[in-house]
RNA sequence: GGGAGCAUAGCUCAGCUGGGAGAGCACCUGCCUUACAAGCAGGGGGUCACAGGUUCGAGCCCUGUUGUUCCCACCA
């Protein structure tokens, strides 16, 4: 018995039901080892950060369309998201959390704020997984759970012993991004750069020993106290006498040499820069240059220190206006000048970077950096699109070291031990808790490391590693990563040199690139706009196919994308257009109906839609396989809509009034093609896609496990393609023709078919006659008709008695404007033809085309000048 | 300062390796044709930013120009 659908499409019914069925099959389990093909894809997936937002719905769902398709063609597909416990964000997500409660880190104190924090955790990754099932995702829960459980800290562990041992890892005094409001170094990438508009504050220094001064240009004044030298570059004339000399700096009343560095651009500002190397990055390679003391003079907070005098205690901003005001007022500013510069910010909370001496950990990038370059440039991971290599090679050629640790709690902390008494360090798997120097007692290293360190190893430290377990030996190295262009540097190159580095193997073999979703303006989507559209919101309004196939059409990698309800109602639309064809089909089936294969004998327009299926499946195939997704999706929109509903469906309704023989041998191909195109749709759409295909006669016991079509050669028809098209043309010109003349479709009409295929037009006529509001239909060589409306194909020419709506002049104007657009076509091709270099060097299947098409007009000129002569 | 992307119908965008320009939405006309008005049938609308070049042939390849977006970078 079959089951019969709604009679209204009710997405979210479908997808709650649907989901339901998935998951107590266990269908997304994963397993190594099951005799299946050895192709397998792993995609990671990006940190998530409690709320999905629509660039995690873009990210996931395509992930998801790649699992499906290759779960459908027999691989073993496995997909894991989730988070390692050191999650992008959620330090400060739970200090929020903390604050409405009115507590605080710092009084919960370390142990009892990580329990809140794991607590806290929990909960919005339950949050997220469901969120996740909502739009569709089919991934395997359990172990989502266990990987985000364990955190993977023992991967983070034996990586950092292993760069440690080989002197990849080292701690050191640096100068690095310091953000005051999270207490936290960060690493270059985390900077986000801002033009601001700030200041040039021209400053008297005055020389010391003799009259003068010599002038320095600052957009910093506050930083002044932390001076320790003022710099020229050595060939400049102007200054060149004074190297050696010193300087007064003011009102610290101190007095700080001039030295000479090429580092010094000669014709910016005043060609004099004042060096304050704890606080910028330059002044502090300079520093090194010429020995300079480092004078901190922040706190951690970016509050001026102690022993400061009255500006002690103040505040950045606020020591900057008092210095200001000091050195005007001590005649040593002259002159303030407007100017906008490049600012750094934290790229979390927006707060501007202060630089900041400091022991840190860090990671020597240069040894790493080459076998990921390396490993692109030989081809072995591949970007989609491949410019993004660019992009990729630039920023690991100049890289940097990267500091990884960070001065907060909530991570993967580092395994470093100090002695408290004679200061000796040991790294180590295990605690150390007594100095093998000294004896006395030892304290772990209270930083944690990077989100991305410990990101970076995802793709293997998920599979087990470093247990060489089997999955890790089945799945690794994985396939393909899907992400965002924003997060290349991030995520992306740091797989790339980690899995090098500790496995030996590229991480992936291709990472699709994906742009942004932007809004309906094109702006970003974000939440101090406030124009963020919740995909959740979008699939209670439209349903998760709606949104999944507007995410995966009509754009191509690595192009932004603008998100608006306008394309998800036309993608609803879509899926109602298709529930309601399935429903059709069902209503037509008798109750006990069971065929899946075809009938022996096809009909013409049988062999027409076999054909284009054919077409379509091998498309979709290429374009999948070549992760042009929304080229495939693309396809099948236009397959089922305009092929398969608006043509066929129409064409198997005469068969299915005429019953018998043709009425069954039409429900079979109406359920073989429908079922094909729910496998072919099943990954952009999987929950109605499902639904449906249940209710269709069919193998097996879910669609995601169901095969996807195959091209067979032994489906493709070219001739009674063509054939077939010449009775659909005859069929849109006729309505072309009472469209025109504004014939409403009630008033039937006698069709006389002149043409050398009569038997064709004979043997469709029903189809003439339903399609193109025809009384009767008659074919033959030649007709006399007293006043007929003449329409033309390549292939015929229809006559429709007419008599009181021609008007003969309008008929003649119309034919002679056919005339000359025909004319047009042939001589064009004819132009191409008759050019002998086009004949000469064109390749011959162009060449053939275009004499088939000349071919064709002629036979249509043919036609019209027979009609013309006709009216005459 | 360096690099990349984009510029195609009123709007949002496709257009794969060069062979007479496409879709969705919007617009206009006619239809409640028993799957679907979230629909059906038809229609109008484009110097493919500009200027050169390569080619038998350019939306596509090359050079330059303009506009626009983004990324990177230590000019105080």
């Amino acid at each position: 018995m079959l089951k019969q659908l709604d009679k209204v499409y009710d997405p979210q019914s479908v997808e709650d039901r649907t989901y339901e069925f998935w998951l107590s099959g266990g269908y997304f389990h994963a397993e190594p080892d099951t005799g299946k093909p050895p192709y397998t894809i792993v995609i990671p997936p990006p940190n998530v950060t409690g709320q999905l937002h629509m660039g995690h719905a873009l990210d996931d769902t395509l992930q998801d369309i790649l699992i499906r398709w290759r779960r459908m063609q027999g691989y073993e597909a496995l997909w894991m998201p989730g988070t390692d416990h050191a999650a992008i964000a959620t330090e400060a997500k739970v200090v929020a959390a903390l604050k409405e409660q009115g507590l605080t880190k710092e009084g919960l104190g370390r142990e009892k704020f990580l329990e809140h924090a794991w607590e806290w955790k929990e909960k919005y990754e339950n949050r997220i997984i469901s969120q996740l099932k909502k739009i569709g995702c089919s991934c395997d829960w359990d172990r989502t759970r266990f990987t985000m459980d364990e955190g993977c800290s023992e991967a983070v562990q034996e990586v950092f012993m292993k760069l440690y041992e080989k002197g990849l890892i080292y701690r050191g005094e640096r100068i690095i991004n310091w953000c005051p409001n999270c207490k936290t170094s960060l690493s270059d990438a985390e900077v986000e750069h801002e033009e601001k508009e700030g200041a040039f504050w021209h400053i008297r220094y005055p020389i010391v020993g003799e009259e003068g001064f010599i002038e320095v240009a600052t957009t910093r004044p506050e930083t002044m106290l932390g001076d320790t030298a003022v710099a020229v570059h050595p060939d400049d004339e102007r200054y060149k006498r004074l190297v050696g000399k010193n300087v007064l700096l003011p009102l610290v009343n101190k007095e700080i040499p001039v030295v000479a560095d090429e580092y010094v651009e000669m014709d910016f500002g005043t060609g004099v820069v004042k060096i304050t190397p704890a606080h910028d990055p330059n002044d502090f390679e300079v520093g090194l240059r010429h020995n300079l003391p480092v004078i901190n003079i922040f706190t951690e907070d970016a509050h001026i220190m102690e022993g400061w005098g009255k500006y002690s205690g103040m505040e950045r901003g606020e020591a900057r206006k008092a210095i200001v005001a000091d050195l005007e007022e001590g005649g040593f500013l002259i002159k303030t000048e407007p100017y906008s510069h490049n600012v750094g910010t934290c790229y979390r909370c927006g707060t501007v970077v202060e630089p900041r001496v400091s022991k840190q950990w860090f990671v020597k990038m240069k040894p790493l950096a080459g076998p990921a370059i390396d490993a692109v440039k030989s081809g072995e991971t591949k970007f989609i699109p491949e410019r993004f290599d660019k992009i990729y090679y630039h920023w690991l050629e100049d890289i940097h070291d990267w500091c990884i640790s960070r001065q907060i709690w909530w991570g993967h902390r580092i395994p470093a031990y100090y002695c408290d008494t004679c200061g000796e360090m040991v790294v180590s798997r295990e605690a150390v808790h007594t100095c093998p120097k000294c004896g006395a007692a030892m304290h772990q290293d209270p930083d944690t490391l990077d989100t991305w360190f410990s990101s970076a190893l995802w793709p293997f430290s998920t599979l087990g590693w470093p247990k060489q377990t089997a999955e890790l030996k089945y799945f690794y190295p994985t396939n393909t990563l899907v992400t965002g262009y924003d997060i290349i540097f991030f995520w992306v190159v740091r797989m790339m040199f980690s899995g090098l580095e500790h496995t030996g193997e590229v991480p992936f073999k291709n990472v699709l690139i994906h742009g942004l979703v932007r809004d309906a303006q094109g702006r970003k989507m974000s939440k101090s706009l406030g124009n963020g559209i919740d995909p959740l919101e979008i699939v209670d309004q439209y349903g998760a196919d709606a949104l999944r196939f507007t995410l995966a059409t009509g754009n191509s990698p690595g192009n932004d994308m603008r998100f608006s309800d306008d394309k998800v109602k036309a993608s609803r639309n879509f899926a109602n257009k298709i529930w309601n064809a399935s429903r059709f089909i069902m209503m037509n089936l008798p109750e006990d109906f069971d065929e899946k294969g075809l009938p022996a004998e096809l009909a013409l327009e049988d062999k027409w839609i076999l054909t284009k299926f054919n077409r379509l499946v091998g498309e979709v195939t290429e374009n999948l396989e070549a992760f042009e997704l929304g080229m495939a999706v693309q396809k099948l929109y236009d397959f089922i809509w305009d092929i398969f509903c608006d043509w066929y469906i129409e064409l198997t309704k005469a068969r299915i009034a005429q019953g018998g023989e043709s009425e069954r041998s039409a429900q079979m191909v109406l359920c073989y093609i429908i079922n094909g195109v729910m496998r072919l749709l099943h990954p952009f759409m999987p929950f109605i896609t499902e639904e449906i295909w249940q209710a269709l006669p069919h193998d097996g016991e879910t669609i995601m496990k169901a095969e996807c079509p195959k091209v067979d050669d032994a489906l493709n028809f070219a001739v009674e393609e063509a054939e077939f098209e010449k009775v659909m043309d005859l069929i849109r010109a006729i309505r072309n023709r009472r469209a025109e003349m504004n014939i409403p479709p009630s008033k039937k009409a006698h069709v006389y078919v002149e043409t050398k295929s009569a038997e064709i037009f004979l043997q469709c006529q029903e189809f003439i006659k339903r399609l193109a509001s025809a009384s009767e239909v008659e074919t033959g060589e030649h007709f006399d008709v007293e006043g007929a409306v003449q329409v033309i194909t390549n292939a015929a020419r229809g006559l429709i008695p007419m008599a009181e709506l021609i008007d003969r002049e309008k008929e003649l104007a119309r034919l002679n404007k056919d005339k000359a657009a025909c004319q047009k076509d042939i001589d064009f091709i004819s132009g191409k033809l008759n050019n002998p270099g086009f004949v000469a060097k064109a390749p011959e299947a162009v060449i053939t085309g275009e004499r088939a098409k000349l071919a064709k007009a002629e036979e249509r000129m043919k036609i019209i000048l027979e009609s013309i002569a006709n009216l005459g």
